[in-house]
DNA sequence: GGAACTGAGTTGAAGTGTCAACTGACTGCT
DNA sequence: AGCAGTCAGTTGACACTTCAACTCAGTTCC
């Protein structure tokens, strides 16, 4: 990438201007306090974190529920470890169960129970109308769109190809 | 507020639409992978955390390079437990030194060191570098001035008034 | 067909963040 | 002056994340 080239060495860094810093500053604060605003939501409503709800949901849209750990990694866009820690006290709690695929034991796929499922539906609701409240409906159209636009260009160059 | 008072029992939430929800995987996406990318530039390459980089170069910024904690906080985004916990681990190492205000017993002021200095001044061309490639440098003016106002209006009715 | 290699996932330890309880310092009321 | 109340910040315990090491299953290559 040329950009990080031109910061080699003696040579002077490519500063940000007021606007540039502006919107730096709003997106940090942005990535700061709504993670910690949603988590808040759900462990107050329903004992989850965002985390384990993104887990239960990802699960409740898959094909008989079922998703092997790799690929459900991949839309919760997190690491297998931590994946497989968290998916641990799901399944501890009775809400998704862990098994060997028979034709290749070296993947495991995880399924949501019915349990898990009522506790998704039961969440749901109150998530929603959190991030409605919080995000979507402060938002005109447009800014919606752009804001779709700016997030998909962000993930792009943070993992080219991925997801 | 009126919206959620409109997800009361049995009524029926207000479901998000196709764009609405592409939308919002989008953001979330930026929530779960962008703190990791700054956090693994930064700590790669001079051994901070971005929430560390954040405290440096708030203080930094600040009259005499020091600030009080709760103030501090409100820069950072955090909160004071947080906070106090991490400029514990900055003044293990030396770059920050917090003292009682002689006026205030309550108050304590935190002030950036000259090893504080340098080392911020050493990290941060990478970390622009950084914010460049991920985010500001891919985006067009429009976009990042529809990226501020989002950023603005979210963080407001997160916290109405704070900040 | 067996040894080296790769892939998928798990585990444990160490580091961080969060929450609630606590300490010490000022303020205000009487 | 003295006591209750509030404010600023710290602390410790617990929960979660990260990182590196490990296990076990399949695959490849002689």
């Amino acid at each position: 990438m040329a950009r990080s080239r031109s910061n080699r060495e003696n040579e002077e860094p490519h500063w940000l201007d007021d606007r540039e810093l502006a919107t730096w500053m709003a997106l940090i604060g942005v990535l700061h306090k709504l993670p910690a605003a949603l988590d808040g939501q759900l462990r107050r409503d329903a004992g989850l974190t965002h985390f384990d709800y993104g887990v239960l949901a990802s699960l409740s849209a898959a094909p008989s529920e079922t998703l092997r750990m790799t690929d459900l990694a991949d839309f919760s866009r997190c690491s297998l470890s931590r994946l497989s820690h968290g998916v641990k006290r799901l399944e501890d709690r009775g809400w998704v169960q862990r098994s060997p695929l028979p034709t290749d034991g070296r993947i495991t796929v995880a399924k949501l129970t019915a349990a898990g499922m009522r506790k998704l539906v039961s969440a749901a609701p109150g998530h929603v109308a959190e991030a409605r409240r919080l995000v979507i409906d402060g938002l005109t159209a447009e800014q919606l769109a752009v804001l779709k636009e700016v997030g998909q260009s962000i993930l792009e160059r943070i993992d080219p190809g991925g997801g």
